[in-house]
DNA sequence: TAGAATTACGGAGGACGTAAGAATA
DNA sequence: TATTCTTACGTCCTCCGTAATTCTA
């Protein structure tokens, strides 16, 4: 169970070819081959199914802890390096659509007045971000969720980082300026389940997320949206295409579409910042600025 | 970052000696050195101090990765074992001290009246319990521990595993029959920050826990017991030695102890059961018993 | 039958052990 | 000075590429 090995096998099911995988690379199509038939033997089964190329049931089981592994040991690598780094006042941030309207404006808006410190933000997915701070791609990251009101977000194993609240504001849905639902004060989430929604994992709150919260099934979509492009998701919601579930302030800044605040279950949106451990003197300055308890104003 | 150098890296550490690590792992001393230089070189730094042998910085960074990375590398593996095996009937059940006396010994009782199937209990510490679980050591997991009430318990990634709630209590401290708190019908945790504890984090709840829910200092313990021995644990408590968070049940049946509630503020004391993704028939039969679901009485 | 994976084989590099050499308590 | 780690070096084995072979859509 080489990592190398571990790399060319999640390489190959992504390409679904030995070949592909193996320019991808930079390997001979025949060391590809070896490399699954070492861990093939390795683990005693068949992992890859041929022509067609797709995972076997072992395999599939294999994949559920290879990617997770690797980014771990990308972590470890990144944190070490991070330890002999030079502190730079060029900052990468990493965040989540939601999170970039709900803290991140603000937060820069300080920054502007009072430090030198240059900030790079970079808007992606919640799995990204945390790949990002993880890997030292990002300095900090800034991820955005809903949970009860005193649960944190359920993230996935961080390693050794240090997630705070950054900001908590009420959760909403958008929909069409002429929906029935748009004049309503308030919406009960229970009563929503059979509407259509729109699955916008990387940029709202994902479907499925709601319906653990709920503890209910529904929420059905016939769109799903990638992408971290909020106002492509309000225009999607403004033609009726489904509902989407965002923090309430950015729910109202978006164009042509009504936001309704959503009142039950209890349940808040909220930003939390992952940074990893031991930042360097900008990062904290950084956090502290995001966190509100800077002095700099 | 091959997996064996980590495992030597681990292993130096532990031991605290190259040539120790080398004869426990099967390697010359030389084979341990060059392993170290390699990871060194492969990372840029030093790892580890040499005479005495110490982690530097980095090493300890790295330490906090590379347990979990080889755990994961040994549950993938184990999983995928899993996947070939024969259902047997004599099961492996691993569980925290509390959850034997809450879950294991009533879902039991009912196994003695109907079916054939055998089950060897293991008592270990939680980490413990996670760690045979996820390298198939154990069919079936049950972890204690507290939270909020409607919250999961915080366990560590488990990769492809599922917890359900197999029971919930109140949640009580044990202290010596003459204390002057034993009198009482319950007890607020954060009146109890200054007073002594012990620290039992095998098979008590975690004072870094209770410092965790109570989001506050103080739980200060001149004693630690390590191990699974909750009447081992009692007798300290009776000596006057330390007070110990338990579930309600469990506190109520130590001898010599008085068991006094926590009123405040709201926790519970949860058990949860934890088994890797496609049980056998015969570990699903098990979990349906310890559920109480199970037609079987 | 063509595209794609496997097998055979050889060379380069890596890994481990033996043994001699440095370093430190 | 004794113990412990490092370095040198030889051998064996592994890994990858080339190329021939087998497989299957």
């Amino acid at each position: 169970m080489d990592p190398h090995l571990l790399r060319t096998f999640v390489a190959v099911l992504d390409h679904r070819s030995f070949s592909t995988a193996a320019s991808a690379l930079g390997y001979t199509q025949s060391a590809v081959s070896q490399h699954i038939a070492a861990l093939e033997t390795d683990l005693g089964t068949r992992l890859v199914e041929r022509r067609p190329v797709a995972p076997t049931p072992a395999g599939a089981r294999l994949m559920e802890h290879v990617p997770a592994l690797l980014l771990r040991l990308d972590a470890a690598r990144a944190d070490i390096a991070r330890l002999n780094q030079v502190p730079t006042t060029r900052l990468a941030l990493a965040c989540s659509p939601a999170a970039l309207g709900t803290v991140v404006a603000r937060a820069l808006a300080r920054l502007r007045a009072g430090t030198r410190v240059d900030v790079e933000v970079r808007v992606l997915s919640r799995e990204a971000v945390i790949e990002d701070v993880l890997t030292a791609r990002a300095d900090l990251g800034l991820i955005d969720g809903i949970t009860a009101p005193s649960d944190p977000l359920p993230l996935p194993d961080l390693g050794p980082t240090t997630t705070l609240a950054a900001a908590e504001e009420p959760l909403a849905v958008i929909l069409p300026l002429d929906h029935p639902l748009a004049e309503r004060r308030s919406l009960r989430l229970p009563d929503l389940t059979q509407a259509q929604w729109i699955d916008a994992p990387d940029s709202a709150v994902p479907l499925e997320r709601l319906r653990t919260v709920c503890r209910a099934d529904g929420f059905t979509s016939r769109i799903r949206h990638r992408g971290t492009d909020l106002f492509g998701l309000a225009a999607l919601a403004a033609a009726g295409h489904g509902l989407a579930a965002l923090p309430l302030s950015s729910a109202t800044a978006l164009p042509a579409v009504a936001a309704v605040r959503i009142g039950a279950p209890r349940l808040i949106h909220r930003t939390e910042l992952v940074h990893p451990a031991n930042p360097t003197a900008p990062v904290r300055q950084l956090i502290d600025l995001i966190l509100g308890t800077s002095p700099i104003t």
